[in-house]
DNA sequence: CGTCACAGGTTGATGTGTCATCGATCGGGA
DNA sequence: TCCCGATCGATGACACATCAACCTGTGACG
């Protein structure tokens, strides 16, 4: 309808663009400088050592992390370079592969995870009280479910004509 | 204190992550699909279409954005390759240079403001009432109160030892 | 007057994300 | 049996972010 924001509207989107920016920025430096590795790393690996034999198809990576499939693929390889993962086609369909942890890999996401944990804790849990939280969280599931809403319908209409 | 987190602080964390992605991503897909750029060449012509002249030093840039410097550089390159923005250096401090919005880049910015009001509008503020969206704005207030309060301390305890 | 520390800004190397495209394989129907 | 469409996954080109190193005026201090 209007064409620009109110005042409280415009304040209420900055503060959230403000914290959302610092607090990403926050968790990933300290990802990288005292665990090693960059978030989207860690992501991965809390996947595969979630599974059984620590093994998933790259489908259900994909699946898991909602990543594009090239990202994942180019990422994957980065890891591979790395020592954290290995992949291996799989025998019974040649078109699927394996992506497996490897000793290193579970190594690094056995020693990230509580730091990480620690962080999301003080940077984010510990700003709000339980009640708070709960609050922040229903009001994310709102945006959410509003996705969920909308984008069907965006990608119907940017595509015709 | 503890090393894992409780369930409820577990799903209201997921839910934020998962929010702010998928925020993220749709508004940035929206603003190179339909406004022909990136949402940080938006960032910068923000800033310069409301400058006095539509020119501003690069310093000064980096304070509104608080972007590194060589991001900025780098950026400001990309920029004045695509016609958005030149660049003078100043008569009066050969250090300086100012950063100037080209009629291209003006035109850019008028015609994408609008529509990137909307996706905020759309997926976000819709999405909420205003006592919601005043709520969710205290909130994100207080963690970057947690930030400010923080952050120092995370600077000096990492370098010592 | 030197010279010297410093700040503004650039550059190159590297790691990361996206898009478009491609090769390969499987599964179903003529 | 043979093709055909769909799906999995990889790749190349490009945009972007960060880090470290660098060049160069300026201004302060001897």
């Amino acid at each position: 309808m209007t064409e620009w924001l109110t005042d409280d509207e415009q304040r209420d989107w900055r503060r959230y663009v403000e914290m959302q920016g610092r607090l990403t920025a926050q968790i990933a430096a300290h990802m990288q400088a005292e665990g090693k590795m960059s978030v989207p790393d860690y992501e991965v690996l809390v996947h595969l050592s979630e599974a059984p034999d620590g093994r998933m198809r790259s489908t259900d990576l994909i699946e898991c992390t909602c990543w594009e499939k090239s990202r994942l693929s180019h990422h994957l390889t980065r890891m591979e370079k790395r020592g954290l993962i290995t992949r291996e086609t799989r025998a019974d369909d040649l078109r699927y592969s394996d992506v497996v942890i490897t000793a290193a890999g579970q190594a690094a996401i056995e020693s990230a995870a509580p730091m990480h944990v620690a962080h999301v804790r003080t940077w984010f849990i510990e700003a709000l009280t339980p009640a708070e939280l709960a609050t922040f969280g229903e009001l994310c599931e709102k945006v959410i479910a509003r996705l969920d809403e909308v984008t069907p319908l965006c990608e119907e209409a940017a595509s015709p004509v």
